[in-house]
RNA sequence: GCUCACGUAGCUCAGUCGGUAGAGCACGUCCUUGGUAAGGACGAGGUCACCGGUUCGAUUCCGGUCGUGAGCUCCA
């Protein structure tokens, strides 16, 4: 006798198991026709699943939070039995959601093309229409591996025999077609409406390198047509704020043939770079730390020495010299900083060293992680290297750990995670060295106060590592920021210090950097703002527009003013029409636009225009000025147009 | 590195079922001195990514290389 509690707090009761599609019938036809699955007890399970016991019942439909994740799932299915209905040699293999939407990847012996998408995507619609009944039923594991084995189905197969002995399989059957699953899914086809089939890709089976490549369809379903368009369109925009689009528009950086992976700064972009560099000195300097600067060719025998050449030599740029000398391109800026610190005596007395560079590191990716500024060969790092003493681990992380967050709210970036990696399976040290190392910032995460979650594995092969996430204005996450503790390379690598009793002592090494590449940071700031970077980083934060060569003297005085206080300005002469210029330097993002005409010339005014469109009125050069600098002075928290 | 697609003027793209190419914007010259998102006329501009092959003839077909894009793998 069931009791059946439902989100309202009302409560019915049943003279027998009932199954959610029943208890949704007895409610209304219209919830019943509306159903998807239910979530009993907080699980979801299918419609035509059976409730013995009290519980808590929520009807899935389409308004409902999980709607999403079962119609994917589902439609993810639609896509498989589509496909093998039009290619019956094409094996199944995985088909999960994901974010906005859901993949599958078969096993066949051809890749996918564009027209077999449509017509698979056809095929779908079809069967949908027929409105299939999804029918659940259940087989032993052993029984399940040879059945799919006798359908020629061997991936599946292999993932049965992976689920251990003597538990029992569901599938999911629909028309002739049957799938190893486990749930749950739509009480019908027809009840999968709205999807799209986006791409087709490689895929490693098991997401492993060494195996054979599969054809992976991506797809995206919702339970709306407005909530796909939306999507769709959601696309198109990320895609207007492409970083390369746009930097090629601004005319902010190139890249071409001879360099790939490499970045051709133009002025308006290295504007912009050296913006970043002269923001992070400032920020650094009042933070304690010394600016240096290492080689960037090194002989083997240090790359050697503290693990690089053994653990990343096939990802580092090398030269043979005349000399015979075999040296790496740096690919990071450590071992250089640990040299630094090795002249001469230290005392404990003058730890923590902090030794900052903004350090080029070329590191020879492989040439299908390339995108943009966003993965490069070639980058320059915000590094920094403080060796302390075991006791001074927590401070200093604790201190790192504002700045970077002090530092990315003057970006903007206010929505920052935390992630905790350990110990990688490819790494340097003693697990006694590197269980002190989780410890000791662990304990230093917790001194600071923040939450962070685990990402295991993922450390760097020196120690373990926080890292920090930023989310952007569209809500991708970026990782930019790190630090690390590292017990082991000052010790590969001869660093040591005096300590209070005049014993020799190897020095904690605290790798830290914060916006990690500053090519890829500026990358992430054009498509945060969609190009519209803030004005205290514009490189152009002033443009001067004349409407007629009768103040052409007037806006080359006020050009060299501006300059001379330290703005960004840009003179537009040209024999053009006002429009025409307002036009292109909007389009150019140029945060302010100072319009003069003989009006102004004569009252000794500016007209200001800002890029959204907002008509500031009429004032002096200097309240312009100083207004701007209010702006500058908070980085675009107070603007002018507030 | 792997799979697929792509590479034509500075940019965005069209085109050639094999007979050495075209638009818009940008650029140059001239006209226009115009008040807040495109004034007009004329002109110049391409080794059709690169290297081979097939062919009387290749930008087009075939093979390779390089690069780019999407995804996979990787990211000290």
């Amino acid at each position: 006798m069931p009791v059946i509690t439902l989100p309202d707090g009302s409560q019915r009761t049943y003279d027998q198991p009932v199954t959610v599609a029943q208890v949704a019938a007895s409610i209304g036809s219209g919830l019943a026709k509306a159903a998807l699955a239910g979530k009993v007890g907080g699980k979801l399970v299918d419609t035509s699943s059976t409730i013995a016991q009290d519980a808590a019942l929520e009807i899935v439909t389409d308004k409902h939070p999980d709607a999403l994740e079962v119609i994917r799932h589902s439609t993810a299915h639609l896509l498989a039995q589509a496909t093998q209905a039009l290619f019956p040699d094409a094996q199944v293999t995985i088909g999960p959601v994901i974010e906005d939407g859901f993949y599958y990847d078969f096993a066949y012996k051809r890749p996918f093309t564009p027209d077999d998408l449509a017509a698979i995507e056809a095929k779908m619609a079809e069967l949908s229409k027929a409105d299939l009944p999804v029918q659940r039923s259940e087989m032993p594991r052993d029984e399940a591996v040879t059945f799919f084995k006798a359908k020629g189905e061997h991936y599946k197969a292999e993932i049965i025999a992976s689920i251990p002995a003597g538990e029992t399989i569901s599938l999911y059957g629909q028309g002739e077609w049957v799938d190893l699953c486990r749930g749950p899914h739509v009480p019908s086809t027809g009840k999968l409406k709205v999807f799209k089939l986006m791409k087709v890709a490689g895929a490693y089976w098991r997401g492993d390198s060494r195996n054979e490549m599969l054809q992976r369809v991506y797809g995206t379903a919702w339970t709306s047509e407005k909530d796909l368009k939306d999507y769709l369109t959601r696309l198109e925009e990320a895609e207007k704020r492409d970083h390369r689009k746009i930097g090629r528009e601004l005319d902010l950086f190139h890249m071409q043939e001879e360099a790939p992976g490499a970045v051709f700064w133009h002025p308006k972009g290295w504007r912009v770079f050296q913006s970043l560099i002269a923001y992070m000195r400032d920020k650094q300097q009042a933070a304690g730390f010394d600016e240096v600067n290492g080689p960037e060719l090194m002989d083997r025998s240090l790359w050697e020495a503290s693990g690089h050449w053994e653990k990343f030599g096939e990802n580092m740029f090398t030269t043979q010299t005349p000399d015979e000398r075999v040296y790496a391109i740096k690919p990071m800026n450590c071992p250089g900083h640990v040299q630094i610190f090795r002249q001469g005596i230290r005392s404990y007395r003058d730890l923590p060293v902090r030794f900052a560079e903004f350090g080029k590191v070329h590191r020879y990716e492989p040439s299908g992680a390339l995108h943009g500024l966003m993965r490069v060969r070639a980058f320059t790092q915000d590094d920094a290297h403080i060796f302390v003493t075991p006791d001074q681990i927590t401070s200093e992380s604790v201190a790192v750990t504002k700045l970077i967050l002090d530092i990315y709210r003057d970006f903007g970036f206010d929505d920052v995670r935390i992630k905790f990696s350990d110990r990688p399976a490819k790494r340097v040290g003693s697990d006694e060295i590197w269980d002190r190392a989780e410890a000791a910032l662990k304990a230093a995460a917790d001194a600071a106060g923040i939450a962070y979650s685990l990402n295991p594995g993922e450390g760097a092969f020196y120690g373990p590592k926080l890292e920090f996430v930023l989310r952007d204005a569209i809500g991708r996450d970026w990782q930019c920021g790190t630090l690390q503790v590292d017990l082991n390379l000052p010790g590969r690598l001869g660093a040591h210090y005096i300590d209070e009793h005049s014993q020799k002592q190897t020095p904690v090494m605290l790798h830290r950097a914060i916006f990690g590449s500053l090519e890829r940071f500026l990358g992430i700031l054009i498509e945060h703002h969609s190009g519209r970077l803030p004005a205290w980083l514009a490189p152009t934060q002033v443009a001067l527009l004349s409407i007629t060569d009768r103040q052409d003297d007037y806006l080359r005085a006020l050009s060299e003013s501006l300059k001379n206080q330290g703005l960004r300005v840009e003179t537009d002469l040209r024999n053009e029409k006002i429009g025409f210029k307002i036009r292109e330097h909007t389009l150019q993002r140029v945060p302010y636009l100072l319009v003069a005409g003989d009006k102004e010339v004569a009252a000794g005014l500016v007209s200001v225009r800002t890029r959204n469109g907002k008509d500031l009125g009429q004032m002096t050069p200097q309240t312009f000025v100083e207004r701007l600098g209010i702006e500058l002075g908070s980085r675009g928290r107070r603007t002018l147009e507030d």
